[in-house]
DNA sequence: GATGAATCGGACTCTTGTGTCCGATTAATT
DNA sequence: AATTAATCGGACACAAGAGTCCGATTCATC
């Protein structure tokens, strides 16, 4: 249903959200995220260039969000990578539909409507603070000693 | 968002579900739906296999459905060839997340929970009943000469 | 200025979805 | 029995997604 690259893209978003501190590298969100280095960094420049996120290069650099996590919904992230893709006319190019959709895929644009109104409405910043044992990327339920933002030793 | 193949077992569906007579050929579909027939052929076997649709090798041979159309839902038709698949636990593995999803993966999921809601609520029988000017697979609206399901000659 | 740490971009590989083609099989008709 | 109309299955071709690799570039630090 959803890419892999989505689901990518999401964890990096939140990764960057989660950690106050600009400027982390590739290497360090893939651990943290699972994600693929060589991989995650053709994502990365996705949602640079989609301004999501900036990035800075050479020693010291790495990268960090654009936007305060207020203000990144989940909708962003997968349109700038994924992006959902609307039937605003027939697939088949019936002339006596062109806009006015059929009941068919008038469901199914429903459908697709529905998903970008759900994603639209939770930010990453809401994703963070919602209450749950279990914190996005950690493997440490809430109030255990170790965080997640730790530096992990290789 | 949708694969391919999901928008031609629906549009498949659609047409074998308007035309009552058993035993359209993959020919007359193709036509009818815009897929390609050498592929639609393919669509149709995962159909049978999934036993949505029932056919019949031969001369005077075709595909009919397997079940009265308002028995057939979208998610059946979905299921059948591109099924949703729910997050039913951690994508990273976290062993602390397990069957209890984080924030972001509990929205990722309930976004496709009321994808699969949405698309079992309709049939194809109520897909067809539906008063629309535009008639699904038909160029033709409502009330028109030619019917959608005369013959075309080629 | 040299070194090292990092992003950036392009080229490549691998897998999967989409689509074609054809021979084998099945069944109705003549 | 031969012919014809149809599904069935496998092999192949092409394109896009997923993932790797490496050289070029940028920048901080020594």
């Amino acid at each position: 249903m959803f890419t892999q690259t989505v689901e990518y893209a999401l964890r990096a978003m939140i990764c960057l959200a989660s950690n106050p501190a600009p400027g982390q590298t590739v290497e360090q969100i893939s651990r943290a995220t699972q994600v693929p280095a060589a991989y995650l960094g053709k994502v990365l420049q996705q949602l640079v260039k989609q301004q999501l996120v900036t990035s800075r290069r050479g020693a010291g650099g790495g990268f960090s969000l654009a936007l305060p996590p207020d203000q990144i919904s989940l909708l962003r992230v997968v349109q700038a990578v994924d992006p959902i893709q609307r039937i605003t006319t027939c697939p088949l190019g019936l002339e006596a539909h062109g806009v006015r959709l059929c009941p068919l895929h008038k469901r199914v644009d429903n459908a697709l409507a529905d998903m970008e109104r759900a994603f639209s409405q939770s930010t990453l910043a809401e994703i963070l603070a919602e209450p749950s044992d279990s914190i996005p990327l950690c493997n440490f339920p809430r109030g255990t000693p170790a965080p997640c933002s730790s530096p992990q030793p290789r």
